[in-house]
DNA sequence: TCTTTACCTTCCCCTAAGTGTAAGGTTTAT
DNA sequence: ATAAACCTTACACTTAGGGGAAGGTAAAGA
């Protein structure tokens, strides 16, 4: 199939799709005819599971990381916990960041008037020395 | 002061202080003798105002607003606010997108055996149409 | 006074993960 | 035959700077 059907199935943009190709981190065979990318059943399973991993955060380099794993049928499972759960931690990790900055951010709003004066705590916060 | 001194007191690197006079955010006045940026004090102050929002995930654009608020002795602070809360409520939205891609990668790595197998629920996971 | 060292400048390339647009070739439908 | 829909490559742009080269300037030591 084209690159636009493997867009729909997969459902990435078509310019990303693209992109996988050129990047080498799913490569169709392109007919040296008039040079389209012909996509098979696979290469969308592959664009699919990608498309997924990325939503879970997983960079394109973890993604080619998974990919490989995935298509070696002999992995041990241990390497892609491992890597899991690394993600994970990760994750709860920029969870505990942006809990604290969303705390002060709104305690700092509710202490403002909000009104049509000048004096505002928010940036008399931020001008802090 | 020197690029040098205002980067150490505003806490940025001179790379980054550098960046934030080509793009018109603190612009200081550069002596036509030698080309140096020449600091005030006062802009250490708008550096440090802006490493604080940069923290608080303002970006450069939001900085520049702020800035500008700041700057205006006669500003309401009731646009402050709304800036603030639109920010906490950015921030809430990806808190909970956050929360969910936890929780989904930590029960996939919770049901994976990890052992030298292959067989692996997170790659099946992925891989579901 | 000379030289070394530390500091400063501009300029260009690089990052991640694509998006936008232009110029042009191909296929399909009317 | 031609227009619409689809495909191609190539280049620039995005965020918020970081790395490093080539070269000018200033301050300190010998």
């Amino acid at each position: 199939m084209n690159i636009g059907k493997a867009s729909k199935l997969s459902e990435l943009t078509v310019k990303t799709v693209r992109y996988y190709a050129n990047i080498d981190l799913v490569k169709p065979n392109q007919s040296s005819l008039t040079g389209y990318r012909e996509y098979s059943e696979e290469d969308v399973l592959k664009l699919k599971f990608i498309g997924k991993a990325r939503k879970f955060n997983f960079s394109i380099n973890e993604c080619r990381e998974l990919l490989s794993l995935y298509e070696n049928q002999n992995r041990p499972s241990k390497e892609v916990k491992k890597i899991t759960l690394e993600k994970v931690s990760e994750i709860d990790k920029k969870l505990n960041e942006l809990k604290n900055l969303r705390d002060e951010l709104n305690y700092l709003a509710n202490n403002c008037n909000g009104d049509d004066r000048p004096n505002c705590p928010i940036l008399e916060a931020f001008s802090k020395k």
